[in-house]
DNA sequence: TTGTAGGCGTTATCAG
DNA sequence: CTGATAACGCCTACAA
């Protein structure tokens, strides 16, 4: 049994093919009764148009992708990931489009990624997470005047369109927070320092300490690998320089600095206040409960699809920069 | 500057169209002298088939799509959903695929669901998750002949592709170790019941009663919401029964019920030991750290997607049902 | 070994 | 208001 199209139900109706197509599209000036011939045979058989040829005369594909870089540890058990993918999704859907989700790593490497993408009309446009400071694919696709979305500060561009977490100000937030209950020396433990996002927090953890007067000590700043172990190690280090309070890039490397810090005999938080970022679902269940940087995961996806899809649309649009706030969640470990 | 097309490099090659294809495609008997020749101007454009108007002949997406039901509470954040997709997409991405992502839920309802998808020939195959006992989807699918993959069991069918964690398995291991330990009174806290994944976890739970010899008692078996609120309730109403072990069907729900038991003045494991499922990353962490079946998300997702794949080349293929092996990771609340 | 011709299912531009 | 006709880019006979 083969799929309807509009060839067929034109045989049908005793009408011509593109008299069809005018139909379906909605296009005015049909005759009525034709019109409703044709719908009639359409609602019985449920046609379907197939996407493949309209998107070989329309140049459009109605689908986005999201470029994920992977490769880091524990990045893929990270559940920011679920929550972002779905939320792009919803938005996607809501909007007539498809969202399919590719890797820059397993598509055979950096270069051939863009190329094999969007200059196969695959997607009609990209949105782009965990960029690098310097981001080959990034200028190829500005190059080529392809409609993307970065989910991440790049370079500062105002020529780009950008949706971030307000890394910056959480950061600074945070510092400001620890120095009103009395910390002094805060420590920051930080990612990998090429990913845009560790930047951030770091600048904005080094912000925080201007804003209440601190002195920045390059030796309460150490970078982990992701994951858990990661956090663990840092703060073992970390704990040598004997800092009153550290935050975690996040709140998996935030796990390990508890269990560090516990196991140094250290009491949270009397002796060393703890702070992660995300208020990831486990926080509240740690011991004691771990403060944390709440993001809008949500929002952020979902300005990143609407601003795609505006891009994709209008191709003058101008780019917009726009951060998603964050907000303090206050618990156990401060 | 638009794209290169094989008519385009036919003309600076000064040879015909199909030409080019063949050299492309690999095909032999083609002069090595031309071959060169428009390797070259290949190489020097980079360029890439345009995916449609390939569809269009071929019949073929090279795309794959997991189909996610949504709208429980607590899904989006579930590092599952992460873990699973990452997986699936660099399986297909080894094997040439892309992947997309969609909710049957926001695609306009389950109705137009399939329609939408597999009609238009946008996909070449289909892994679904969270299917229910009797879902129309899987009907309408199998009715067509179009390739899927279960995650997840369903109607114990031996005609359907499946892949799945084995829960059964997983929940009669866990039953049996809290009994070798002295538990008597062992309860379960299981989801919403339409899911086949609750269905046989309580199956798993009930056969391993019977494996050691316990009693089945329906008040030792409560429903739960999914999220951590969910699990916090259903604990309270368990705890009426007095338990001397809780078993919940996912972390998420044990992180709830771990909070409602620490309340309740009981000790963990003293009073209640406590087992969840998944062996998320924050297990070690609560307080105390979460005994957990670990379940093996990334070869799950490997499976269904080289069973789809190789079912998506041959239609002939006998379907198999796989059942990947789970863990206990033992630890301090039980 | 290569070119010509046809068609995949749509949409868009014309005449009529 | 409707029907030819062309085109999107590619693949696959078939013919030269």
């Amino acid at each position: 049994m083969k799929p309807l199209t509009q060839k067929k139900i034109a045989e049908i109706a005793g009408v011509s093919q593109p008299t069809v197509s005018r139909i379906l599209s909605g296009g005015a000036g049909v005759d009525e009764d034709v019109r409703e011939r044709v719908m009639e045979i359409v609602n019985q058989n449920g046609y379907q148009p197939h996407a493949m040829a309209r998107g070989l005369r329309t140049h459009r594909s109605d689908t986005l992708c999201l470029a994920v870089r992977r490769g880091r540890k524990g990045f893929a058990k990270d559940p920011f990931y679920a929550e972002l993918i779905l939320a792009v999704m919803d938005t996607a859907a809501q909007n007539g489009y498809h969202l399919s989700v590719c890797s820059s790593r397993t598509a055979g490497g950096e270069r051939l990624f863009y190329d094999a993408l969007f200059r196969s009309n695959r997607v009609d446009g990209l949105i782009i997470l965990e960029s690098l400071e310097h981001d080959e694919r990034i200028e190829r696709l500005r190059e080529h005047r392809f409609p993307f979305v970065l989910v991440g500060r790049y370079d500062n561009s105002p020529d780009l369109f950008t949706v971030n977490n307000d890394n910056v100000g959480g950061m600074r937030t945070l510092v400001r927070y620890l120095f009103e209950r009395g910390r002094r020396k805060i420590g920051f433990i930080n990612g990998l320092p090429d990913l845009t996002v560790c930047q951030d927090r770091l600048l904005g953890y080094r912000k925080g300490l201007e804003d209440v007067g601190l002195a920045y000590d390059p030796a309460l700043v150490c970078e982990a690998d992701f994951g858990e172990p990661g956090g663990r190690r840092a703060a073992q280090r970390m704990l040598k320089e004997s800092p009153d309070a550290i935050i975690a890039l996040d709140d998996i490397i935030g796990l390990g600095a508890l269990a560090a810090v516990k196991q140094s005999g250290r009491r949270v938080p009397e002796d060393v206040a703890l702070a992660g970022f995300n208020d990831s679902l486990f926080c509240p269940h740690t011991e004691p409960s771990l403060t944390s940087m709440r993001l809008n995961v949500q929002e952020l996806g979902r300005q990143a699809a609407e601003m795609l899809i505006a891009r994709t649309k209008d191709s003058t649009l101008a780019p917009r920069q726009v951060l998603i706030p964050c907000e303090i969640v206050e618990r156990g470990s401060t």
